[in-house]
RNA sequence: GGGCUAUUAGCUCAGUUGGUUAGAGCGCUUCCUUGACAUGGAAGAGGUCAGUAGUUCGAAUCUACUAUAGCCCACCA
């Protein structure tokens, strides 16, 4: 074996094997117990990063784990076509070349869009490879490929004909540089700081005044939309606002337009803020719109599609850019002397999640999903614990959401995505939702244009096409289904679905999984998953989420490249916490690189000295025969190896990934690597030693597997675990041993103990020696006072391994308590004592001492006072109180000892 | 405004039905290049578990309040 570990020799080398042979693949025909996960597809536009690494990891191990203990495990990759975010990128592209989608037209720009797919979207499922996922590519699906599209089209037609999709004329939020709708989840609101224009609306009829207050009575209007006043349609004031009653009824003058508008009353008011009086603008604000439906107000809409105004806010701003027209606006009302003054305020703003612009309100006509009817069974099937929520808590944060469903506006006004099925005839004006273009009428009877025109969108079609696109959820909420086939009946849905596990960030539970609950239980019958796993979102050391804008991303190709795929999987899933957010910076990789670094070198060790190793081919496993006289270290590492295995196991049974990550790191390294490496180097009987070293770090090797996929398969068959043409894949996940086979091999958890106890005395012996500075290389003379000639008898057996980790030449067992003129170090065996002749130095031995003393009777004190408080020994389980008395016992012996010893220093 | 979560060692975090005087990794200090491994080994220092009050025989753990931080939802024209 090479002396180092080459990571990036073995990631590229087994990832090839594993997909071309179809270690990934699963097959419903082969049986038995599915497991199924469907990956978060990210965007198409997507590049790896932490997030899906972290993301990732977690299903990985889950599903590497599953596969490994025999269920019929399926991962089924893909990506999203993410709407607006690919749109983006493509017209991003076109405007180097100084062209708009427009100047393309639809279809040639569609089909752009495509192109640059076929090229470019391959990225994010190629750096997926590179972390390992063992995602069954051979499933992998695009949110906007042929099957996904007919389900999406049989989806929306259906919900139209049982009535839950219906277009109505509503305020949306409008992205003016992406010209589209956005949902409200869409928008993120963001502190800003901006103005407070304080207006005057002179009363009608009102005098003309002079030297700057044109008008001696007008209502005072204070706004931060200056530039939405040429579509208000009323001011409002408080119903119960005496301050302002006498205007009710009373009209208004509209400032530079003349335009005479009613002051109304409505409750929606707020009286203190402000000046108590609000222009009312239903074209472009949520709240005035449905003020404005309730007096039945006019919504003028002065605004164009990209942000800039129309011929409706006056010809002097027609064609201004809305933040120009505010200013010119301002201008115009003060030179009018309209406006009073201005005041600095804080607020919020919204912003479109994609690019980041300031979301307009507008009134247009959009589809929309009616959501309650399809809330309302995806609320019971969380309440009802078909489906669960890992952790917990997040189960209210989704019943608070889904209590307070808002009806989902899912037309776009883009060219990239599903075209919404839905047509008007020509003729007549009928509106025909249908999976497939219509060709007759259903009312007028008018059937399509013989010579249909090749373009979809020519306006010699009888049956014209919605121009809209449906919102990127609308397809990804069908993906538990949808990739599996549906609307088919395919054995694949038969048998992988409901999938069991879903993991994903707490980000999009909204968007996504709560859609995802409800689309499958209104679909499929059943809810999608049984478990929905969510984790933390990555963020950088100063607990700032990763973004690039602040510059403050890791790039997780770039570790890869560093520490390798398997460092940066095992690091993640070691710091990571379904709990909470992960901070995480560069120096956490270093763990799992120092890991990998480590089973390799421990594999080198076993290389070199394969001819102390049995030659057993055959059986790997635990040597049954002939191993009757285990010695207690030998005991010891098999019994915490299956502890290891116990536990790791049922770690993951509780998606306690961190956890179980711990628990083979620590038997990895402090178990084998630290203590039972050391003993097979000196141990009575090497072949017996090396067998079980093979066997144990066998099992602590496909234990580690789901989260170090690649060093793993790497050293199983560097090591002849495996032959060529088989993979640690597939090989048995271990699950621990049965008590038949712990009884055969003697495994007890006393023999267990003792090697820990034997181990502090070791330590204990270490802490003198570095102490006392005692030269290392140097063999020194020992002797330990066990606590009983049982333990003194154990110890005995044990001199030659005590030898050995202590570097003692002499190492002497009594149990006779009597005093020894050296100093010791209490364990649970006794005093070790170590001769240090000429090294003592009394004065800091005493203080040493008697700090011990100190801290021993305090703690029998505090005893003390538990088991003389008559409540305490009624109250507490035996076994806690005969705890307290052993531990009592043993700590009143320990004070004898360092009495005696305070003495000798004294 | 409504809701959720966190606060434990210098840092990042464990601590799963309340039960020995609280653990890990990193960092730090000292020593060690002895043939698996310096991406290593050995030893060590370091915490009144945010605060207050309560429940209990017993609280890092349960309850209430307070402080601080963060997140989500709704949003003031």
């Amino acid at each position: 074996m090479d002396k180092r570990y080459d990571a990036k020799a073995a990631e590229a080398k087994w990832y090839p094997i594993w997909e071309n042979n179809g270690y990934f693949h699963a097959e419903p025909s082969e049986g038995g117990t599915p497991y199924s996960v469907v990956i978060p597809p990210p965007n198409v536009t997507g590049i790896l990063h932490m997030g899906h690494a972290l993301n990732q990891t977690i299903q990985d191990v889950l599903v590497r784990w599953r596969r490994m203990s025999g269920f019929n495990t399926l991962w089924l990759p893909g990506t999203d076509h993410a709407g607006i975010a690919t749109q983006n990128v493509v017209e991003k592209a076109l405007k180097k070349e100084g062209k708009r989608r427009q100047d393309l037209g639809r279809e040639a720009f569609v089909a752009r869009v495509w192109e640059w797919k076929k090229q470019y979207g391959g990225t994010i499922v190629h750096q997926q490879r590179m972390l390992g996922n063992s995602t069954d590519w051979k499933r992998e699906r695009f949110t906007f490929d042929e099957g996904c599209s007919k389900a999406v089209a049989k989806v929306f037609c259906q919900l139209y004909n049982e009535g839950l999709i219906y277009k109505g004329n509503y305020i949306v939020n409008w992205c003016p540089r992406c010209g589209t709708a956005l949902a409200n989840d869409e928008v993120e609101h963001e502190p800003n700081h901006g103005h407070f224009w304080y207006i005057r609306y002179p009363v009608v009829g009102s005098a003309k005044g002079t030297q700057g207050e044109p008008y001696k009575d007008y209502v005072m209007v204070a706004t931060t939309r200056p530039e939405t006043l040429p579509g208000d349609t009323a001011v409002a004031v408080n119903p119960k606002d005496e301050r302002y009653a006498h205007l009710l009824g009373k009209t208004v003058i509209l400032p530079l337009t003349g335009r005479e508008i009613p002051v109304i009353a409505d409750d929606y008011v707020d009286r203190e803020f402000g000046t108590g009086i609000v222009k009312i603008t239903p074209a472009h604000d949520p709240n005035d719109f449905l003020v404005g439906k309730r007096h039945n107000l006019a919504e003028i809409n002065i605004m164009n599609d990209d942000g800039s105004m129309n011929e409706l806010a006056g010809a002097k701003y027609c064609g201004m850019d809305r933040w120009k027209c505010r200013e010119a606006i301002v201008a115009d009302l003060e030179a009018g002397g309209f406006l009073d003054h201005i005041e600095d305020l804080d607020n919020q703003v919204g912003h479109c999640y994609r690019c980041h612009e300031v979301v307009e309100s507008r009134l247009s006509k959009q589809w929309f999903v009616k959501m309650k009817p399809l809330a309302e069974p995806a609320i019971e099937a969380v309440k009802s614990g078909e489906v669960r929520f890992v952790p917990d808590r997040w189960s209210k944060i989704y019943f608070n959401w889904m209590n307070n469903i808002q009806d989902w506006c899912i037309s776009r006004q883009l060219w990239w995505g599903h075209r919404i099925p839905a047509y008007t005839c020509s003729k007549c004006g009928e509106l025909i939702v249908s999976e497939t273009a219509p060709t007759k009428c259903p009312k007028c009877g008018a059937t399509e244009n013989p010579d249909i025109p090749e373009n979809p969108d020519s306006p010699d079609r009888v049956f014209q096409r919605d121009p809209d696109v449906l919102d990127t959820w609308f397809s990804s909420w069908l993906w538990p289904f949808s990739t599996m086939g549906w609307p088919e009946k395919t054995d694949d849905l038969n048998f992988y679905y409901p999938t069991t596990d879903l993991v994903t960030a707490q980000d999009i539970i909204f968007f996504w999984v709560a859609r995802m609950m409800m689309a499958g239980i209104h679909f499929m019958k059943k809810p999608p998953f049984k478990n929905i796993v969510i984790h933390g979102i990555v963020r950088d050391a100063q607990g700032r989420k990763m973004s690039k804008s602040l510059g403050n991303s890791l790039d997780p190709l770039e570790l890869i490249d560093t520490y390798s795929a398997d460092a940066l999987r095992f690091s993640l899933a070691l710091i990571t916490s379904l709990d909470c957010d992960t901070k995480v910076d560069k120096s956490k990789f270093e763990i799992g690189r120092n890991f990998a670094t480590k089973i390799w070198n421990a594999a080198r060790f076993m290389e070199m000295n394969r001819s102390e190793i049995p030659d057993n081919p055959e059986n790997p496993e635990i040597p049954g025969e002939g191993f009757s006289q285990l010695s207690p270290d030998e005991k010891h590492i098999l019994y915490a190896c299956d502890l290891a295995c116990r536990k790791v196991n049922d770690l993951l049974e509780k998606y306690r990934i961190q956890d179980g990550a711990l628990a083979v790191y620590d038997f990895f390294w402090t178990q084998i690597c630290d203590w039972f490496v050391e003993y097979a180097k000196d141990a009575p009987d090497k072949a017996r030693a090396f067998a079980i070293l093979r066997d144990v770090y066998w099992k602590a090797l496909r234990l580690l597997h789901p989260y170090m996929p690649f060093v793993t398969e790497e050293v199983a068959h560097q090591l002849g675990y495996l032959k060529d043409g088989e993979t640690i894949l597939k090989a048995e996940f271990p699950k621990g041993l049965s008590d038949e086979e712990k009884a055969k091999l003697g495994l007890t958890e006393e023999i267990y103990d003792f090697v820990n106890a034997k181990r502090e005395a070791i330590t204990a012996l270490r802490a003198l020696r570095a102490e006392y500075k005692v030269n290392p290389a140097a063999f020194v003379k020992v002797t330990i006072d066990a606590r009983d000639a049982a333990t003194a008898d154990r110890l005995r057996a044990e001199e030659a391994n005590l030898k050995a980790f202590m570097r003692a030449e002499v190492v002497e067992i009594v149990s006779d308590g009597a005093d020894r003129a050296m100093p010791g170090t209490l364990t649970k065996l006794g005093t070790v004592y170590l001769s240090l002749e000429g090294l003592i130095d009394k004065a800091a031995e005493a203080k040493r001492v008697a700090a011990e003393l100190e801290k021993t009777r305090g703690f029998i004190k505090s005893i003390d006072a538990k088991l003389s408080n008559e409540n305490f020994v009624a109250h507490a389980p035996a076994a806690i109180v005969e705890g307290q008395k052993t531990k009592r016992a043993e700590l009143v012996e320990n004070v004898a000892r360092l009495e005696k010893l305070a003495k000798l220093f004294a």
